[in-house]
This record gives C-alpha cells, structure tokens and sequence, in this order.
DNA sequence: ATAAATACGAATGTATACAAAATACACGTC
DNA sequence: GACGTGTATTTTGTATACATTCGTATTTAT
C-alpha cells in the first residue's frame, strides 16, 4: 500500500534549515562562543539572502544560543559555570516532576517502549558507541517526558536540554561513569514499573545531579 | 550634577515596537484567539513595513501567544483547559521551587523590598483598585523570584507567568477569594522571613492551586 | 446539477535595495 | 608616541519588489 502522507510536510522554509544548520554549527562547537554572527558573511555561505538568516538567528536567541543586542548583531551565547548550575538545577526540578508524573500517566505502550529503549541503551554500552548511547539515552528521557502527558513540561525539558547539549558527548566520554549511569536508567526503570514516584523523584535527582558534577568537572578542564 | 547615560539605550527597533503592540493587543483581548495575523494588513495598520512585523510574530510564537504554520501565517494562539492545566502544573513546581530558594537565598535588601510590596498590596486591597492589585500582585514575585538568584528558573517563570496573563484580571476579579489570597500572600511573607523553606513550598503550592481552581472556574462560563 | 479543472486573488516566502548606525582606520594635533 | 577627530567601510535596520503557494470562485464538462 502506498503511503500518501509522505510528501507531507516535506517542504522546509529556508529559515528552518539555516536555523538547523547553524544550530548543529553551534552545539559541535563550529562557532565558537563569543563569535560574531554576521549576516551577509552567512548568507553568501549557505547561499542564501540577508532574510532566512536573520530569521533563523532570532530563533537561536530564544533557544538561548546566541546573544543579540540592537544595531550590534548576534554573537554564539557564552556559556558560564552559572550559566550550567541554573539550567540543571530547574532541569533537576522540572526532570523529578517528569518522572512523578511518568509514574502516574504512563500507558501499556508507553512502558513497552521504555523497556525496549533500555535494552538497546544497554547493548549500546556493550558496544562502547559514544553517539549510540547519546542517543539512546536522548530517546529514553524522551518516552518518559512523553508519558507525563504534560506538554509544557515537554516544551520546557527539551529546550532545557537544548541548552546543554553541547557537553553531552563530554558527559558520556567518561567510562568509569558508565556504570553507575547504567545503574541509574536501571533506577528510573524499576521504580516507574512500580509506579514508585518517591524512589522515581529520589533517582533522577541523584541522576541530574551526578550529571551536573561531570559536566562541571569537564568544564574546569 | 547632569545625568548623561540618560539617553543610552532609548533606541527601540521597530520589531520591539510591534512586538510590544501586538503582544498587549492579544493579553488585552482585542486580537482574538484563533484570529489570523495578516502582515500587510498589520503593516498598514501600524505604519511599517512587513519585516518588523514578521520578526515580531515570531517573537509572539516563542512566547506562546501565536501559532504559526509555514504557508499559512500566524493565528492568535487558543488556550484550551488542558493548555492552562498543563501551564499551571508547571508553574506550581517552580513556584515551589523558588520559595525554596528564595528561603536560602534572600538578601537583607531584598527581604526589605518585599515588606514594602507586601504593605503596598495590602493598601491595594484597601483601595480595591483592580490594576494595582494585580501590579503589585506580579511585583511581589517578581521580588520572589529576583531572591533566588537563578537566572533560568527567572526567564522560565515569566513565561509561564505570561501564558496565564490574560486571565489574571479575571482571577482578582473575585472578592470573595480577596481574603484568602491577602492570607497566602502573608503565608509566603512570614515563610520566607523565618526561611521556613517547607512552609513556603507548602503556601505556594496552595496558591498556585487555588489560582487554577479559580481560573479554570471562570473559563467555564 | 454536480464535480472537476482552472484561473485569479491574496497571503506568505525570499531576495534585494536603501537608510542609519557602529566600527575601523587614517590623519592631524598635542 | 598617544589621544582625539573625521572619514570610510562594514553591518544592521527597514522597506520594497519579486516568487511561490494556497484558497476560492468561476467555468466547463459530464
């Protein structure tokens, strides 16, 4: 049978894939921090006018990776040691909230999701495939912001997430974590098959939190 | 002695113009939800041309008051009761949160500050004056939220304050619930002066249920 | 008369042109 | 040599022109 739903939404505005592109330009660490966004310079890069560009940086101000300030242009946000603690600490909040709330909302499908999600994270460490955990572990926060039912929530997490992205592959690098990450996706599992907030809220707080300490170590460096 | 920095950063680009215009045009209700933002017509309207406009309604569908899809412009975003929930679910967790961290963190001046605000809401309530109510109301936990020092969590909370900004006045509008918000407001005082951190979860978590149960109240009828 | 096709209008998407401001740089003065 | 001023260049802000698409109404064929 044909699926006809496909061409569907295929087409992107400009704005959108510019925002993408220097988007990823961003989280890979291409444009470095501080740096100068210049409109005509990234225009005639990505072949494209003054317009979608524009458009596309105002976006990545809202998303918080760049700075603009009037008649001066935009500039690759610096992220502070500050910066860091206040975006995991409302993250910490709002992921013990998300996991309480999982624990209460979450369907049949949804945990059968989350298992099979668990165990390819698990296979990913055996294969020792940095961006495979990545996203693993991307993907199995995502089922349970999904089954707070809370769109807000979602909204808010993901952007929150957004914000750190960029040190999740340092995050990660670290094997001697590895385990007690493992540990962790373990915790979170058990207690919302048991539908347990109090041990669900408990072990994503440890989770954030032991998160935060890696992410700040690395960053001394 | 002349103040000669009086001048710095009068500038406003005209997107912040706009922006402000239509923004207050839809808290205030005279753009409807579910109306559709023409740019031209706009443009007219306002005496500029389509560019500030377009970068204005994005801006509005960051902020959630508009909803845009490619091809077809930009609606004045409908809330549904599931939205508002979603929003003051959220909001609740956070408020919480920055009691809590208010608690901690507070300064002499701040705590100062608050006093003043919490009399000047009392005489606000003495003068039943709605607007001033609902002004000192906001600038009680803005004061609040300026105490916990995350910068995040700040920006996070004046969104989702924002969300629910069109029913604020609705919400003061009762009398009969006059008594109980002047005690909440109170509550929240005397916790944070004792730095009775869960005194002030607790009130505020009453609060921010209190303040749905009326609003989602009034959006019945 | 109904349904499909088409053509027209209106709105958004994109590019370019023009205006104003900020920055860089060279020149002159102290 | 350093500092300040004036000019040139670069960059952002805004307006406008052109392209494309979507919706609607009209027309045409069955």
């Amino acid at each position: 049978m044909h699926d006809f739903t496909m061409k569907i939404n295929e087409y992107l505005p400009l704005r959108e894939v510019v925002f993408n592109t220097l988007r990823d330009a961003i989280l890979k660490g291409e444009l470095e921090p501080g740096e100068h966004l210049m409109e005509v310079q990234l225009a005639n890069k990505l072949g494209v006018s003054r317009t979608p560009i524009r458009e596309a940086i105002r976006q990545l101000q809202t998303e918080g990776l760049v700075v603009m300030t009037p008649r001066k242009g935009a500039v690759v946000a610096e992220i502070t040691k500050e910066d860091l603690t206040d975006v995991l600490e409302v993250r910490k909040t709002l992921e013990k909230m998300a996991v309480g709330l999982a624990c209460q909302n979450i369907t049949e499908e949804q945990t059968e999701k989350l298992h099979k999600c668990h165990d390819e994270l698990k296979a990913a460490f055996g294969k020792e495939s940095l961006t495979e955990i990545a996203n693993r572990d991307e993907e199995f926060h995502d089922i349970i912001y999904e089954a707070t039912g809370n769109k807000r929530l979602i909204q808010i997490l993901n952007n929150l997430r957004e914000q750190i992205y960029r040190y999740r592959l340092e995050y990660i690098k670290d094997e001697e974590k590895w385990m007690t990450l493992m540990e962790e996706h373990r915790g979170l599992l058990k207690a919302i098959d048991e539908r347990d907030v109090n041990m669900a809220e408990s072990v994503a707080d440890t989770h954030i939190e032991n998160q935060k300490h890696t992410i700040l170590e690395n960053l001394g460096k």
